[in-house]
RNA sequence: GCGGGAAUAGCUCAGUUGAUAGAGCAUUAGCCUUCCAAGCUAAGGGUCGCGGGUUUGAGCCCCGUUUCCCGCUCCA
């Protein structure tokens, strides 16, 4: 079957079990933002509970945060964010292609800069060591003419970025006759700004109200809480701080399904290290992350490595994890050494010391950062993918979620063999008993076979079937998701045996 | 944002030349009692994405719009 398929059924499979919905649906839906069912919640929950304990529980040096999403305007101003995050953009309507209109402007006014110094090359072949640079600039009509076209466009094109006034942007183009490189067309759309910020207002009266915005990031909010935390949890370098929690971007494309929203959860951890040893530890996170990710167990070779070449503006090493979905290879965490921008862009904004003093070295500097930056939701999509698997058996087929133990949904439904004689009483016992330490489903509806699928089809890895031996000795069956198989146990033994398959201990004993 | 395609029951989809809105699965209730789906009976579920137009009459034709998919573009 076409890769392509395969994900348009899981994207029915996840609406048909209650895994992910489109937002606002019965109100013909929103772009680009999803809810999370009943299932999905439970399987977005344990994702975080495995990263969070990975995280924090694990490493004693790394602790968490919960940082709101409203922060202080500025600190997008220091970030970068309120600059990178803002293009005048224009299409051509013929070659599809889109621009800055900014840039297609400055190319232009280098195009008039090009032909003075054309001229003036020209003349100084013809003049030879009697050439007098100045003068020619001041005299000659056609450097003149050209002189005075650039400093036109240039104080118009300034006032317009000033004003951010985006018709005279377009209008610039049109009057410098400005043709698309690849089409050589003058079919331009209008110029519209994208700012990827979602903006809003706080504040009671429309006066005193200043713009801010929701965070496009959640890592700007450990950077200003760097000097809480270290101080107050009397924190020594290296250490990490971790948070999980929602980042907004207004995307331009948000596709394919949950892998680009505008509303999506982040977890990351910015880890704190003395300078000049950040490509080291960046190795070393380079190394622990991908081992949690291959602790899942859907096949080393279904992730790699992607090198940034072309590096952002605050890091001097950056690399992605990538899974391969079913429509290719793509990034689902992001590791990056940030150097010490954000802290000493931090530093300057807010006009705060933004320190440590290491006791070792005896002297204090502004700590370097190495990122671990990974997507809830895509690490929730990259699970569906990898689990979601249509068997063929013997006389029919059937559709499972391999989800890990651990992270899945329900660990395990409860099956009276039939509803009567006494077995549905002892189902809800089991239940009872069980339902403190596990996600537990019962079931008594249609025959055994219908009941193993529907709980194949949401991932539940256990299934105990009660049946008349039951009452006699207290034995059940266990019947395993992945293989099939059935083994007769006796009903004190299931927490034992749950508990050893479901436990994050066992996922981290092999990270 | 541009181009192409799509939208009918919870899911997958039929629906002829414009004339009473359908199937399979799923769901609910009952029967049957069976360790790997598709046994029997019955029921519920639809403003055919939304808005306008043409027409005696629109799920079907036309225009607009929203959402999704594919390609391009973009992507701290």
């Amino acid at each position: 079957m076409a890769q392509e398929d395969i994900f348009k059924k899981l994207v029915a499979h996840c609406k048909e079990y209650g895994f992910v919905f489109q937002s606002s649906e019965i109100y013909d839906g929103l772009g680009a933002v999803y809810d999370y069912g009943q299932l999905g919640v439970e399987l977005k929950n344990n994702i975080k509970k495995y990263w969070w304990d990975s995280m924090v529980l694990l490493h004693e040096n790394v602790v968490g945060l919960d940082s709101a999403i409203f922060m202080h305007p500025t600190i997008w101003k220091a970030s970068g964010h309120v600059d990178a995050f803002s293009d005048p953009l224009i299409d051509n309507k013929d070659s599809k292609k889109r621009y800055r209109a900014d840039v297609l402007i400055e190319e232009q006014l280098a195009k008039i800069e090009g032909k003075i110094e054309k001229e003036i090359t020209k003349a100084k072949k013809r003049f030879g060591d009697a050439f007098d640079e100045q003068q020619f600039r001041e005299t000659n009509p056609r450097v003149l003419a050209n002189k005075k076209k650039f400093d036109e466009l240039h104080t118009r094109f300034a006032k317009a970025l000033n004003d951010g006034d985006l018709d005279e942007l377009k209008q610039i183009i049109i009057d410098q006759g400005i043709v698309c490189p690849v089409s050589g067309s003058r079919n331009w759309t209008d110029v519209r700004q994208f700012n990827l910020m979602f903006a809003t207002e706080m504040g009671a009266t429309a006066e005193g109200a200043s713009t801010i915005y929701l965070r496009p990031e959640t890592a700007q909010g450990i950077f200003v809480n760097y000097l809480n935390v270290q101080k107050t949890g009397r924190m020594k370098i290296p250490f990490g701080i971790a948070q999980i929690g929602k980042a907004f971007r207004n995307e331009i494309v948000a596709r394919q399904f949950i892998f680009r929203m505008r509303e999506f959860e982040q977890m990351e951890m910015q880890f704190f290290v003395r300078p000049g040893t950040e490509l080291e530890w960046f190795e070393k996170w380079k190394e622990t992350r991908m081992n949690w990710h291959r602790a899942l167990g859907f096949g080393d070779e279904n992730y790699r490595f992607h090198e940034h070449e072309k590096l952002a503006h605050y890091a001097n090493a950056a690399v992605d994890v990538e899974y391969k979905f079913p429509f290719g290879f793509k990034e689902v965490e992001g590791i990056h050494s940030r150097t010490d921008f954000d802290l000493s862009q931090h530093e300057e904004y807010s006009g705060k010391k933004i320190r440590y003093f290491d006791p070792e070295l005896n002297e204090s500097y502004v700590p370097f950062v190495v990122e671990t930056s990974i997507g809830v939701d895509r690490m929730f999509l990259q699970i569906i993918s990898a689990a979601y698997t249509e068997e063929k058996l013997e006389k029919d087929s059937r559709i499972v979620l391999r989800i890990p133990a651990p992270l899945a949904p329900v660990k395990l439904a409860v099956l009276p063999l039939v509803k009567k004689d006494g077995l549905p009483e002892i189902a809800r016992n089991i239940i009872n008993d069980l339902k403190f330490d596990f996600n537990c489903q019962y079931d008594e509806k249609d025959s055994i076979g219908k009941r193993y699928r529907r709980q194949d089809a949401i991932g539940t890895p256990f299934c105990v079937t009660i049946d008349h031996q039951t009452i006699d000795d207290n034995t059940v069956t266990i019947r395993y998701r992945d293989t099939m198989a059935q083994k007769r146990v006796a009903i004190e033994e299931l927490r034992g045996i749950i508990d050893a398959q479901v436990s994050f201990k066992k996922l981290f004993g092999q990270a």
